[in-house]
DNA sequence: GATAGTTATATGTATGTACATCTAAATTTG
DNA sequence: CAAATTTAGATGTACATACATATAACTATC
C-alpha cells in the first residue's frame, strides 16, 4: 500500500521527506511482525538480539560495552536488558577479572536452547516476511549506505 | 560506513537478511537526528507527529482514534501522548456532543507557535539530513512500498 | 425499547529508550 | 605514587510501546 493511504494524508511536499517516514514506518511495520513471532518464545526483540550477539562470540564471555556496541539500537540500555534475561535463567553474569569494572556474561545452556528455536522461526519467516528479491536487496543495501554517509 | 562496520559484525547470510537490519538501523538513525533537533522545543517525536497531524485539519477538532490513524508508529498510545500535550498547554481536549463516547482535540495557540517554529527547524535540516537526491528517494519509496505487500 | 454486541477511549503493567547521575575501578599525569 | 581524569556499569526519571482490561456510550437485534 502507498505510504500516504497507511497515514491518511495527502502527500510529501519531496520524495526524500517521504523517505525519512517511509523508512520509520517500514521500520516498524518490520519490527512488528518480529515482535510477533518472538512473542512466542517469551522474548522481546532486543531481548534476542543480545542474546544472538552472546552467541556469535559463545563460549566467551561479553562485557556490557562489547554488547551495546554490537546492539541496532545504540541506545538500548543493555544492564537492563540482561537484568531480564537473567532473571529468565538465559544468561549469567559475574565480575570480570582482568577488570573489575567490566560485568562479563555468557549465555545458559537454557538460553542456547531458546535462541536456537527463535533463531530457526525466524530465519523461516525471513523469507515471506518482506517482498524483495536478493537483487532489489543488494541494491536497498547500497542505497541505505550511502543515506548514511553524511 | 557499512552496516557490519556498525555492529562489529562478520557478515549476514543474505542480502534479505542484511535488508531487515539495515532497515531498522537506518529508522534508529534518523530517528536519533530529529530527537536532538526536537529537544530544543521540548518535544518527542511522537508529540510532534500529534501536534504535526492536529495541525492538517486545523481548525477542525480531531477525534483520538483519527489521530492514531494517521501515527507512522500504529502502536502509539494517543491518549498519553496527549496527555502530556495538554499538560504543556499545546492542546485541549474535550467531550464530543456529536459522539460523547469520542474526546476531541485541537492545538492552542500557543501549541501552533512551537509546531511553527519546530517545523521549520526540521525543513531546514532535513536537507543535509541523509545522503540522499530526488531520483534515488523515488527509487528508494518505491522498493519500500513494495517490500509491504506481501 | 431492553438486551447484546460493538466502538472509543482510558488505564494498568511490563518492557524499552533517552539521558543524567552515581560509584567503583582503571589509567594518566605531574 | 598521589591526585586527577577516564571508563564501565548501574540506576533514577520521563517518555513511549505492547498489550490486556475496564468503562461508558453508541448501534443492532429481537
Amino acid at each position: 500500500m502507498r505510504l500516504e493511504e497507511e497515514l491518511y494524508t495527502t502527500k510529501f511536499t519531496s520524495e526524500i521527506q517521504k523517505v525519512t517516514v517511509n523508512l520509520i514506518f517500514t521500520s516498524h511495520w518490520i519490527q512488528t511482525k518480529i515482535n510477533k513471532y518472538l512473542k512466542e518464545f517469551g522474548l522481546t526483540t532486543e531481548q534476542f538480539n543480545v542474546m544472538r550477539i552472546l552467541k556469535g562470540k559463545y563460549p566467551e564471555k561479553m562485557c556490557v560495552k562489547n554488547i551495546g556496541m554490537r546492539m541496532i539500537e545504540k541506545n538500548s540500555n543493555v544492564p537492563r536488558i540482561l537484568d531480564r534475561l537473567e532473571k529468565k535463567g538465559y544468561i549469567t553474569r559475574q565480575q570480570s577479572n582482568e577488570d573489575r569494572r567490566e560485568t562479563v556474561t555468557t549465555l545458559t545452556e537454557s538460553g542456547l536452547s531458546i535462541l536456537e528455536k527463535a533463531s530457526s522461526l525466524l530465519l523461516e519467516k525471513e523469507i515471506g516476511m518482506m517482498n524483495i528479491n536478493e537483487t532489489t536487496a543488494l541494491e536497498l543495501n547500497a542505497i541505505l549506505e550511502n543515506i548514511r554517509n553524511s
